[in-house]
RNA sequence: GGUCCAGUAGCUCAGUUGGAUAGAGCAACGGCCUUCUAAGCCGUGGGUCGGGGGUUCGAAUCCCUCCUGGAUCACCA
């Protein structure tokens, strides 16, 4: 058990035996929060229970704060008091310190992983770009919060589904095929004509380059009936390949690709005859329109053009629909801050449905903006002229980009500067924490050249730390655990991040202000226990993030 | 005009169901390499939390309003 719960616990009995004694009323007292003070001065913990409490005890925080304290267990800890408006303030025995320390090297890398609960079955989709193209650097983003946030709930115990939604059907493939095809011919010098909402990049003309490397003018004798629908199938292929590859690469994994022609065999049509048949879609103007301001949208949405094909909308009501038949408890969408009006209709289109719209929730990226030199590197997804993730990667590295791009909460917007994250420097936050890990590992490769024995944890007496240094770095390892529980809670892998970097910044202070190994053996093996647990968080911590661990640098 | 996001130190950003004197990095300035990696450490300065009201023991955080920047408002995908 946790410090904090162990605390929690003794509070929660001293408000009932306040309660016994008569000294406080009944009633349904709220919650014990503990929190870390922002200064040691206050204790290693406290709470401000006595404040929240004032409203169900007619009495003065200060008055309850004494009533509660009158009654709290004295086993874990050493000194209490009632400070400012009411904060009660624990100063924690140093066993129960050492304690943690303890359980996190006893549990090894598995030390703040919760146990998987299988009810809690979350999907997560996220990038599901269209396989027309490149991934660009906005596409990274996603990418990067997706994966964290996915291995981030994993270790809170959440069973995760993470999918990637393929648009292999539709115009936007057409128009790829039609692309391809103008490019094959134009390589060949036969006269063609671009299609208007063609893909411009340079990665259609290598497609069209490589089926002339590979069958030369051959597809010229097959009629465009045959030949375009070849290349749409080839292109498609060779980009959705593309798209693993740059993923894989990236750290990123999906559990589930899913093909959005499986909502053409008669899925999309299933549930428009559900909306139809339950008076949800009415005709206008030779078109099919879903009553989505029936469910806070602003306006009705079209489902089935006058010329009868159905909409992009209409094939991801299907796709939600089928979703929420898979039996998650939730779904959670992540799209570009540009699809933020999209939120709306999908989320009316599963109310219509019968489904709880809550089930499903939807978080929005803001932009990223590119810098090079302290200019803006201008993307245009039109032209295709743009910064693909692959060339980023060449350029900054996994570890870097991953850091760069989870570093910031969601709802930032976020400038990427380029030479920053390609920097080998002290500038870049990423080998701080990196570092920190190499440090630790050289350590122990000096440890085993020396030939020290290390002892079993569990026997080590950890009595001899007790530097301030050492007590703070027990006291981060100590808040993993619930690190982990309150980023999954805010799906904010950015606070992992930001932990990180806290906890190699304690360890690179505790390095320089003394020695680890050459000193008294009992303390050596403390600080090498210490280290050994700073260690294993750092490893745990950046495998949340996908970043590496590196053993040296 | 509607909707979403943001506005916190010179710059880039954290800030847990509302808590104690609002934090970090960079930049600036001053120190530290004969011992486990200087991609590091130690120290100094720097704030009207966009403005104004409100809610309460207590507000960067919640509510209202205004200002500024970004995104978005298709029978496109």
């Amino acid at each position: 058990m946790e410090i904090k719960d162990i605390l929690k616990q003794d509070i929660e009995r001293a408000i009932q035996g306040a309660v016994a004694a008569g000294e406080l009323p009944d009633g349904t007292y709220p919650a014990v929060v503990l929190e870390v003070p922002p200064q040691k001065e206050f204790g290693d913990f406290s709470t401000n229970i006595a404040m929240q409490s004032a409203r169900v005890a007619h009495k003065s925080p200060r008055d309850i704060a004494q009533a509660i304290l009158k009654h709290i267990s004295q086993d874990h800890i050493t000194k209490t008091d009632v400070a400012g408006a009411g904060f009660i303030n624990f100063f924690v025995k140093s066993d129960v310190i050492y304690d943690t320390l303890r359980q996190a090297l006893a549990a090894g890398e598995a030390y703040g992983q919760k146990a998987e609960r299988p009810d809690d079955y979350i999907q997560v989709e996220y990038v599901s770009a269209n396989p027309t193209g490149l991934l660009h650097v906005g596409h990274g983003r996603g990418a990067a919060y997706g994966s964290a946030l996915v291995n981030l709930l994993r270790a809170d115990g959440y069973k995760v589904d993470a999918e990637y939604y393929i648009n292999d059907a539709g115009k936007q493939i057409d128009n790829m095929a039609l692309s391809v095809n103008a490019r094959y011919m134009e390589l060949l010098g036969k006269p063609s004509e671009f299609p208007e909402n063609g893909y411009h990049g340079q990665d259609i003309i290598d497609t069209a380059q490589a089926l002339i490397d590979w069958k030369g003018d051959f597809f010229l004798s097959l009629p465009e009936t045959e030949r375009i629908p070849f290349f749409k199938e080839y292109a498609l292929c060779e980009k959705l390949d593309g798209l693993r590859k740059t993923l894989n690469r990236f750290n990123v994994h999906f559990d589930t690709w899913f093909s959005e022609r499986s909502l053409h065999k008669g899925k999309i049509q299933a549930a428009i005859k559900q909306l139809q048949a339950d008076g949800k879609i009415y005709e206008k103007d030779g078109a099919l329109w879903l009553k989505s301001t029936e469910c806070g949208d602003d306006k009705d949405r079209v489902v089935v053009r006058d010329n009868g094909e159905g909409t992009y909308l209409a094939a991801d009501i299907a796709y939600h629909r089928d979703k929420c038949d898979r039996g998650f408890k939730e779904i959670i969408d992540i799209w570009g801050a540009d699809h933020h009006g999209y939120v709306a209709r999908v989320k009316a289109a599963l109310q219509l449905l019968g489904y709880d719209p809550d089930k499903m929730t939807v978080l929005l990226l803001q932009m990223v903006a590119l810098f090079r030199d302290g200019e803006l590197v201008k993307m245009s997804k039109r032209t295709g002229e743009s910064v693909t993730l692959d060339e980023l990667l060449d350029e900054v590295g996994v570890d870097a980009a991953r850091y760069f791009f989870l570093m910031r909460s969601l709802d930032s917007q976020l400038d990427f500067d380029i030479n920053l994250a390609a920097s080998k420097s002290n500038d870049n936050p990423v080998y701080y924490i990196q570092y920190a890990h190499a440090r630790i590992h050289s350590i122990f490769n000096q440890v085993k050249e020396a030939g020290v024995t290390l002892g079993d944890w569990s026997q080590v007496d950890f009595t001899p730390l007790t530097t301030e240094r050492e007590l703070e770095l027990i006291k981060k390892i100590g808040e993993y655990p619930e690190e982990i529980s309150v980023a999954a809670a805010h799906r904010a892998p950015h606070r992992i991040a930001r932990y990180l970097y806290e906890l190699a910044g304690l360890f690179h202070s505790f390095y320089k202000q003394g020695r680890i190994i050459g000193v008294e053996s009992n303390l050596q093996q403390a600080r090498l226990g210490l280290i050994t647990a700073v260690g294993l968080v750092l490893r745990s911590g950046l495998g949340i993030l996908g970043i590496s661990a590196p053993d040296k640098m």
